[in-house]
DNA sequence: ACCTGAACACCGTTCAAGT
DNA sequence: ACCTGAACACCGTTCAAGT
């Protein structure tokens, strides 16, 4: 027993089952241990789910960028980011509701800051820039977060009108969305419209 | 008593104090009831948040269009919805927990695909996009939902690096976002990349 | 310093019993 | 048809007591 060990197990609850799932009793259990010997360790519930999320903002590490463009390099942050963040769903879901995102995102940030300098851009349109890239990035992975739980993707109750002129849009909606494409999609936007193009690229357009 | 004055109650609990608050004691105690005549009405507390999420995603109703271009309107649109989405917080991160979010959308997307249609996006090309600008609305008030409750805005143990060569960016991000202005930056970059010019606009560009 | 067991105040839910 | 009270299995947490 160490409070390095109950973090670890505490962790593995959560990553599998979800948060609801890491209750003091079954973790004692699984620790094989009474119960109130953890409140020795780790001092309470709301202190554990703490430690948890700080082991995981630390493991974030620096992403590294791909690519020769500035565009490409911030595309591939996002994605390298967006990936690792799916790696382990119930995880940043916590991290969400703790209010820890923005710790976590440091790194990436930072990363894209310095590609953002090589083209030029600073100061406040950076950070908004950094801003808007890695919000993009968050909400499209706590929206596949939700529809990865819960029931059926399509909706439920109600149906698209029966009457609508276009058939093909009603069939592609009643199928469950492309989330890679989406978010492709959404970032190609983005970076678009924040990143500037390079010498190189406005030459061989 | 009712079924309809229980969910009554219980919205007004999850809507004020979030979904957490919402225990069956509490709740008969507000109705002034035994804790075990509620499961005569709702079954339990499950049933109970599944007719809270119902009534909201009913309630969502429709939403008109401003403006004259496509491009205005198709914005506007999705303007409306974020601000009517983030007049209750509470109530849509339980829709969102609860998968029902496409639900809450249908109203919506119904409008966009009409706005879509004028300009001559249909079929796949339409749902797709239809789905990335709901996409960025949603992602967008889940973000602030967890930023208007969490901790300090500001990352509490990290610290961007000092020796950093843009300070400006640097005090910038130390500062909380405008997730106005965040909110239309990616809006308008959406809605760039995904609705076409009408032709009045191209002609007076 | 580290762990246990009993105890407390909370949960959601079931069920027999009342009217 | 509608409501109650007792009861059960679960929570998180405290605390005196052990080694």
């Amino acid at each position: 027993m160490s409070r390095d060990r109950v973090v670890d197990v505490a962790t593995r609850l959560v990553e599998e089952h979800g948060p609801d799932a890491l209750t003091m009793r079954r973790l004692s259990q699984e620790l094989g241990v009474a119960v109130t010997a953890i409140y020795w360790h780790v001092g309470n519930r709301d202190a554990l789910l703490d430690a948890v999320v700080d082991r995981l903002v630390a493991d974030m590490g620096t992403l590294r960028p791909s690519g020769s463009s500035a565009r490409e390099r911030v595309t591939s942050l996002a994605e390298k980011l967006r990936a690792r963040l799916q790696a382990r769903p119930h995880l940043i879901g916590l991290a969400h509701e703790r209010g820890r995102i923005p710790d976590m995102f440091l790194p990436v940030e930072q990363a894209m800051a310095a590609e953002l300098a090589r083209v030029g851009v600073s100061g406040k349109d950076a950070a908004l820039a950094l801003r808007a890239i890695s919000a993009h990035v968050v909400g499209a992975v706590l929206l596949e977060r939700a529809a990865g739980r819960g029931g059926p993707e399509i909706p439920t109750g109600l149906v698209w009108p029966a009457d609508a002129s276009d058939p093909e849009l009603v069939e592609a909606l009643a199928t469950p969305p492309d989330r890679d494409a989406l978010f492709a999609l959404g970032l190609n936007a983005l970076v678009g419209a924040l990143v500037p193009l390079e010498d190189a690229e406005r030459a061989v357009p």
